[in-house]
DNA sequence: ATGAAAGCGCTAACAG
DNA sequence: CTGTTAGCGCTTTCAT
């Protein structure tokens, strides 16, 4: 353990450090960053004073020097009010793991909602980040044009939709996949008639997903007319499309664009004294915490969040090391978490 | 605007534009930290020279010499899964704005989820931040006596339940008023028999909100025999506990201590086929994504995190100014926010 | 009201 | 392998 010491006392230097174990403040400097050039003994003997003195290197003297923060901007957007969106949370705190192995920090900044640049450029001239996560880009990605434009590093959490000969590094999951996954499962289960709740046109996202729908529809041989249906990210919205769905008493599997729409077929169902799962199966998608609560429990696509954290911190790690990126775009698969909105014998 | 400038080219410095506009670098300075040291004109030109090459100070640089980087610092944990808790969300997002309006960012670190301590120190000793948020301190505050032990400037959201004495400042809400709020609303329905299902019993906070909840009954002068039931935060095990309770027929409220657990209850119900409200009165405690998505809709206590971040910014801005802390311990009121869960007429 | 000098703590570049 | 020198961009102190 270090020694406890106020922050009122005068913390120890390089020079502390190297005047005590009888070396030059270089010497000492390399001990930390590139040991392999010390003699074993010399650094034996530094290595031992920085833990007696429990020295650790200013930041911002060595920020000053090298023009690198070793901080990650991430600017934070909060979840628009009853949406399922506590996937940043499990999303961040990977993030926030993943950069700390590397000696990087999350530097989390807000922005003018109205202005998806506001923000990035403070931060930028005033050397405070290295680089960028950007994660909101489904309307489209003004962001990357920016940095890109001053050349500054970033990493997305979204394939740039608007502009697919974009070049820069992104991850992003497979939304088509994630619909093909719910619907394979519904017909797997038994259900003929499978419709799709989505969003509106305008999302990107939504119609991908959407496209995996048709997709597992065609495959198996079904029919898709009239089953595609589009409304508002609420409950409410959602509730009142699956009773019109509902009326002609055959429609019975609903691949839903999101756990909030699922949740809203759920309340149709209650509605009409239908049981989810025996009578009719849902799937929502992001398994958010209302899936994963509610009554009986709603079988949902998964997305890797994780796995999308550490992939975007290891593009970070390679951008900054001005290291050529391999392969700059990486397309990660979901996964079908299934619950009882999906079991026939529920 | 600022004009487009690519990282590679040179940034422009203090003494860039003290050069344009003809005065010495310390002028620039204080145009930018004491404008009311200059004359008009000086200051206008100078201010002219500043927004035409687009500078900002070199936060590195800044931080060197004034010791401080105006980051604050939060140790960002995830919530356990299936925990109501994308109320992080709310919060930090506030923290989030509210620091910026004084020039100041978060900054996220982790660490070890067995040491409370862990990553304080380090980035303290690298004078990397200038203060801490503390969030998790249902569990006692070791990061208090750590950092008041270091002098380091830290606000807590929630208060210190093993040391009534501590001085700290500190941000926290009325938990025992929330079960209240929650009880005498159930009571005001028409309930007689109000059941608390709350956590074990080494919950400090559990166990505030639940004092809460008998003092709603005493006052009312109702029986609380049999009725305050302790278990574990999970759907599973509130499910069980509201069965054994509802076994006799005659407990008809449910004052829950999380949406988790409240959740829990109205599955029990649907197994019983009883009808949430009309039946059974059942009140969570967060007023989580879950609260408001679940069907028929949960009424729940809602805590104000937007206005605890405020607050617990401006206890960091008085704390780190220096001043004496006028008032260095506040305790805000939740509010209860009535859905169907308790509408008898639902 | 403005300027000159010094130095925060570190590392890059070079010399030995 | 280790030491010396210089300077990153800013603000503090003191002089004018």
């Amino acid at each position: 353990m270090s020694p406890i010491r106020r922050l009122t006392d005068a913390q120890p230097t390089l020079a502390t450090v190297a005047e005590r174990a009888g070396v030059s403040r270089q010497t000492v400097s390399n001990a930390l960053n590139n040991p392999e050039l010390l003699r074993e003994d010399t650094l034996a003997r530094v290595q031992e004073v920085i833990a007696e003195l429990g020295y650790t290197p200013n930041r911002a003297a060595r920020q000053l020097r090298t023009r690198s923060s070793h901080m990650i901007g991430l600017r934070f957007e909060p979840a628009p009010e009853g949406t399922s969106n506590a996937l940043m949370d499990r999303f961040v705190h990977t993030l926030v793991e993943a950069t700390a192995k590397t000696g990087h920090h999350i530097v989390l900044f807000s922005g003018d909602p109205d202005d998806p640049l506001d923000g990035y450029d403070e931060l930028l001239r005033a050397t405070a980040v290295d680089a960028f996560v950007i994660t909101d880009t489904y309307a489209g990605t003004p962001q990357a044009d920016l940095l890109h434009g001053v050349g500054a590093p970033f990493v997305t959490f979204g394939r740039p939709w608007e502009d697919p000969s974009a070049r820069h590094p992104w991850v992003d999951v497979d939304g088509a996949r994630g619909g093909e996954l719910a619907t394979e499962h519904l017909i797997e289960v038994g259900h003929t008639r499978v419709a799709w709740l989505g969003w509106e046109r305008e999302s990107r996202i939504g119609e991908d997903r959407r496209t995996g729908w048709r997709r597992a529809l065609d495959a198996a041989g079904l029919d898709a007319t009239g089953l595609g249906v589009r409304t508002t990210d609420n409950v409410d919205a959602a509730r009142m499309a699956a009773h019109e769905l509902l009326e002609d008493g055959r429609t019975t599997g609903f691949a839903c664009v999101s756990d909030t729409i699922a949740l809203g077929v759920l309340h149709a169902l209650a509605e009409r004294g239908l049981r989810p799962g025996a009578d009719i199966g849902v799937v929502g998608f992001d398994d958010s915490l209302g899936a994963q609560v509610t009554w009986p429990g709603l079988t949902s696509v998964r997305q890797p969040l994780e796995q999308v954290a550490i992939e975007i911190v290891d593009l970070v790690n390679t951008v900054l090391s001005l290291k050529a990126v391999a392969n700059p775009a990486r397309m990660l698969e979901p996964t079908l978490v299934v619950r009882r909105s999906t079991l026939r014998d529920g």
